[in-house]
DNA sequence: ATGAAAGCGCTAACAA
DNA sequence: TTGTTAGCGCTTTCAT
């Protein structure tokens, strides 16, 4: 097979204890320049390379993390937060093993138990869309971080955006561009993201010293077709700005006030969330939006689930969503 | 720490050898009745779950598949070759071990070794858009499958979507639908895309014996800003349908016709590429296009890797891109 | 400064 | 039918 420490031991004419220490390059080893040497040499010529599998055996410590997901293949948002994930993971000397469940239960089951039996250090529970969850029982038995998600009762560390901020930002935005009159097509499904962008968006109004008018705040199917839909109702009303929950319904919204002859942003400024980039950055005019920090989640995860970052108290750290200006406004 | 196959037998009464036996419900172990149920009685009691890595050590032979992406972050594309793979190897009890790099070449080196240290069976280097690569050198020394993507010379097997066919299949669609006069507006960029799908069109045209006009024909950039741009162009040129390059061109495309005052499907017919979820299924209306089959370029490269499928022969297995049929024509 | 040897958790001959 | 034992490739303690 392949060539082993004891390959190289023979080469360089030592002991397989010299090869791990100079491979290694442990700090309280005192070998001999010469036999350091012979070593670095035989590496080399033997392109030898290290089993990390049996380094860990015998370690008794693996550098695995596991990160299991809802639903790689549906967004691109999970996409960043595996990359965030694995970004810390490796500049910690830790590699990631990744599993997709699709929100099926027993696949779930299936990969958590595969990545206890690699011994994985800890597991990364993670969700595509913010939202509460019931941590599956197996979950217990190892150390594990939510990511994008939360428990009830906050059992568990957690790592969630800041939707409220996030909020608050957008409206902020439209503040700053000269709106007063500010309406806010929100999701109609339930959400920390439907809650915390409500109250985020109050917040900025009464910061403002804008009062809150009900009446310029609408429900829409969090997608294109729903923003396409609120569209009238947003002209009657008569605001001049619209914080959208997301860049879907932002996407409809341009459709429906371009059939009525409302110009972006003369007209009315528009707002997203998300920082949906296939969407976002391409539409006329390019979308102002503020961005989920996928990326920061996972690698925020994996942080905390090192024990790098005290885990947040409350038991959820909040990842601040940033201000993503284009021309919309 | 946690128990371990000693702690069982010894709980059960018997030796290692035996709970190894049971555990792994080796075909030819002759093992009592009542040993087989203590040793059962056991695992469950102390809650054992072998250690993988030690299995693999002792096998000689791991589990692991090891995939390396160049962008899993910046496209929902990767993704969905991630999930591909994945659902393979784990179809026959392997491991995915993810890679992300991002383009860099330090990252991937490093990712690479990584790989090859964990004792992977082979390495899936993958891309997210189809092209024609080198592969850094450290991969020779693996088994390794290409996903999206070859060589020059074909020396590495690989996995490609069936571009040709793609081209052709979306042609197809709007000659089935009646269309004699058909643009096509194809990217700009030197790419397998572009010159298959080229040649897919005419195949489709000569196919239906419409004759080629390359009148018909426009170069465009790759996203919606380059759809709306040509859009003056393709409605000058007394098309009734047309072929999009991909969905964003067509997204792009659909604005600009749109302020010309042109339908979609009434005046003119419009099919896109890649079936991007996020765009195809919300436009107005929703566009029909071709899909890229990405989880099935993931798939087919595990099961080629792992030799259950024989390499192909050209150097290229050429995957189908099947038609995605909406309303926008 | 270097080496011998035990052991990490498991598998697989081979004995019994 | 079951147990003993020798590895798998590496780390690490303890001698030398």
């Amino acid at each position: 097979m392949s060539t082993t420490m004891r390959d190289v031991a023979r080469a360089a004419g030592v002991s397989v204890a010299t090869v791990s220490h100079v491979v290694n390059d442990k700090p309280g080893a005192r070998i001999g320049d010469d036999a350091r040497r012979r070593v670095h040499e035989a590496v080399e010529a033997l392109g030898y390379r290290p089993n990390a599998l049996a380094k860990t055996l015998s370690e008794g410590s693996s550098r695995f993390i596991g990160l299991v997901a809802d639903a790689i293949a549906t967004t691109p948002f999970a996409g960043q937060i595996i990359h965030g994930a694995q970004d810390e993971a490796w500049r910690h000397g830790f590699v990631l093993l990744v599993a997709n469940t699709e929100g099926n239960d027993e696949v779930e089951n299936d990969a958590i138990a595969m990545m206890l039996e690699h011994q994985v250090r800890g597991i990364l529970y993670s969700t595509w869309y913010h939202r509460e969850i019931t941590v599956p029982s197996t979950l217990q038995q190892s150390e594990t971080v939510l990511v994008n998600c939360f428990t009830a009762d906050d059992s568990f560390p957690a790592v969630v955006p800041d939707e409220e901020q996030g909020g608050r930002t957008a409206t902020a935005e439209l503040i700053a561009a000269g709106h007063r009159r500010i309406a806010f097509v929100n999701t109609t499904t339930p959400s920390p993201a439907r809650d915390g962008r409500r109250a985020g968006y109050r917040a900025a109004l009464v910061e403002a010293g804008i009062a809150v008018d009900e009446a310029l705040e609408f429900d829409a199917d969090p997608a294109q077709e729903g923003g396409y839909d609120v569209a009238a109702a947003v002209v009657d009303s008569g605001a001049t700005g619209v914080f959208c929950h997301n860049d879907r319904v932002a996407m409809g919204l341009y459709d429906g006030l371009r059939e009525r002859g409302v110009r972006i942003p003369e007209d009315i400024a528009v707002i997203g969330f998300d920082n949906q980039d296939v969407i976002a950055a391409h539409l006329r005019p390019p979308l102002s939006t503020v961005a989920l920090p996928h990326y920061e989640l996972g690698a925020a995860g994996v942080r905390t689930l090192l024990g790098l970052e005290a885990p947040p108290v409350g038991g959820r750290r909040l990842i601040d969503c940033p201000s993503v200006p284009r021309q919309s406004l």
